[in-house]
DNA sequence: TTTGGAAAATACCGTACAGTATTTGATTTT
DNA sequence: AAAATCAAATACTGTACGGTATTTTCCAAA
């Protein structure tokens, strides 16, 4: 069985993630963590060592679920073309799956912390590159096998789908409103279909 | 000549506002404004009634530069799709028109604001749909004129127009890479092109 | 069932926070 | 130039902050 210790720590982790997103790093205080696990701040500092490592493990678990979901979107079919489409309706319901987090960790604690904290903004865009890699992985894959054309390098393509993808999220959260979501993506739906298809 | 009080107020408004758009409303305390304006808190609070208030007056400040810019983007030539492509070019150099701001004040602003500041977010939200109508209106008359044809109501393209732009601008802010700025909005004005040229 | 160690609660520290009342200093107006 | 008004500096609240030292409680092994 887990020792108590670990199980209080993913507890914290879970609890505090949603915030730290919402709030932003100097906008979560000490008293809201302890005020939501129930537990004191004798409890949070035994298991961390201060509020900048814990608002990274919070990224981090948040970063680890938004993985997860990528990872699962862009493995569903066998073509790359399929498993594109895939993720692009996973990012029709991005304001669902993002709501029990707090709103997009990458948009949100990337530009909060850009400006006040450089270990989590590193960290914002380790996890770009990231997701960037694994698209255009999926891209080059689909080309080799000659399932697609691709007008450009493949990581140069993901970049751009990225950064289109990102802005309906940025849209989306700024103004309340997931129609920005839904139309956006739909047209990269048939954008991507244009210059893709064979 | 305009009063002395007048002219501080302006003065701490435009010392101020860089700040408060880089590290957000909680992250910019009051101490960080009377450091940056060689003022005193007397002299701060007696020209804003509070630190909520002199944000507002900060982001307005902002704001009003950026739609200023775009104005005149938008105003260079009499024809619709010459207009959005000067629009388009002045977004390839947002990142150094934003430098002495600290940065996209909508996206800043839109993002912290979301979590924290409930007047700030809808100062944004306005602002958003301010530029958004000035962008449909040019395709509108461009269209009454006959220059470009609409694949989609006005409003709707204007929408998804900055959209795109500002994910090119949320990703090279979030990567400290004015790459993405480049490449997207290159890619945008052929996009543009392919859309409503006749 | 006692006991040793680990985990969490309590109580506390110094500092920085937003905001205010008062005093000093500078500008107008007469 | 004196008086009156206005602007800014000073000095000071009370509170909330992140963090720590100490005490208490819990739990597991002997």
């Amino acid at each position: 069985m887990t020792k108590k210790a670990e199980r209080t720590t993913a507890y914290i982790i879970e609890t505090v993630a949603p915030i730290f997103n919402k709030h932003g790093y100097i906008g979560t205080s000490m008293s809201d963590l302890t005020e939501a696990t129930s537990l004191t701040k004798g409890a949070i500092y035994g298991n961390f060592e201060n509020k900048e490592a814990l608002a990274l493990s919070a990224f981090e678990h948040n970063r680890n679920m938004l993985l997860q979901a990528i990872d699962n979107a862009l493995d569903t079919g066998n073509e790359a073309l399929a498993n594109i489409y895939s993720l692009l309706n996973f990012y029709k319901q991005y304001d669902a799956f993002t709501l029990p987090m707090g709103g997009c960790p990458i948009l949100n604690v990337g530009v909060d912390a850009q400006g006040n904290n450089k270990l989590l903004a590193a960290a914002v865009k380790e996890t770009i590159k990231d997701i960037e890699g694994k698209m255009a992985l999926i891209l080059e894959n689909g080309a080799n096998r000659n399932e697609i054309k691709l007008p450009v390098p493949p990581l140069q393509f993901a970049k751009q789908l990225f950064t289109m993808i990102q802005g309906a999220v940025a849209m989306s959260t700024m103004m309340q409103d997931r129609k920005y979501l839904v139309n956006t993506i739909t047209y990269l739906e048939f954008l991507v279909k244009q210059e893709l298809k064979k």
